[in-house]
DNA sequence: TAAATACATCAACATTTTTTGTTATAGGGA
DNA sequence: TCCCTATAACAAAAAATGTTGATGTATTTA
């Protein structure tokens, strides 16, 4: 069978997976209305510090967010080149040439 | 803050899950040329069959593919209206209102 | 310079997921 | 019918993940 080439896994893989989260998706939510700082998502999701802190790493490490610190407070932004990047390998998933007919041969 | 409402936190969180592991998108790549085999992922992906079939399973659950009987033999489709809705979101993700401006206070 | 604030990091633990091995079931051919 | 193959289903072991509480680190303010 041909070897599959159509999509970076590993990279696709870890956007899913920062993606596949509750919590982080409740980020990005709010994160939709424009940049936030974290006591401000505390406060909007209800969750401890440490929690809502391990989840924007998670974010950050797969590019999805941008922090920047002002003063004593770091904000969080969308990053929607990333977002974009996504979005281009479900249009290869969703557009990739059909097959032009069914199986002929299977295991032997 | 504005409560979100944008997307269907749960659906939208197990569709990305599915499509999390590395295994997992191995095989939707396959299926990128068209419905194939249980025995022949196994052959490509050189991965025992009960491992495979938990995954497919995975993928089924998640509404990403879809299976046929032909014999013996099971074929596996990419569900491409799946991946339509979950492309929907991501757009929504995208294109999301910008904020107007920066943030004016924050934890007073 | 000491205290307070906002956030990150670490370790321990519980829970969930994944892998692997084994057994069960259904279809096809002799 | 009996046997072989393709696949699902189950159970136990192994690995990954998320939560919590404690501690560390900048930064501002008193």
């Amino acid at each position: 069978m041909a070897p599959a080439v159509t999509i970076n896994i590993a990279e696709t893989a870890g956007w899913f997976h920062a993606l596949s989260d509750e919590t982080r998706l409740e980020i990005i939510d709010r994160l939709l209305g424009g940049e936030r700082c974290v006591c401000e998502l505390t406060d909007a999701l209800d969750a401890a510090q440490s929690r809502l802190s391990f989840h924007l790493k998670v974010l950050k490490d797969a590019d999805l967010v941008t922090d920047r610190r002002d003063g004593r407070w770091i904000y969080y932004t969308l990053n929607r080149d990333t977002i974009e990047s996504i979005e281009s390998v479900l249009g290869t998933l969703h557009h990739a040439s059909r097959p032009t007919k069914k199986r002929i041969a299977c295991c032997d």
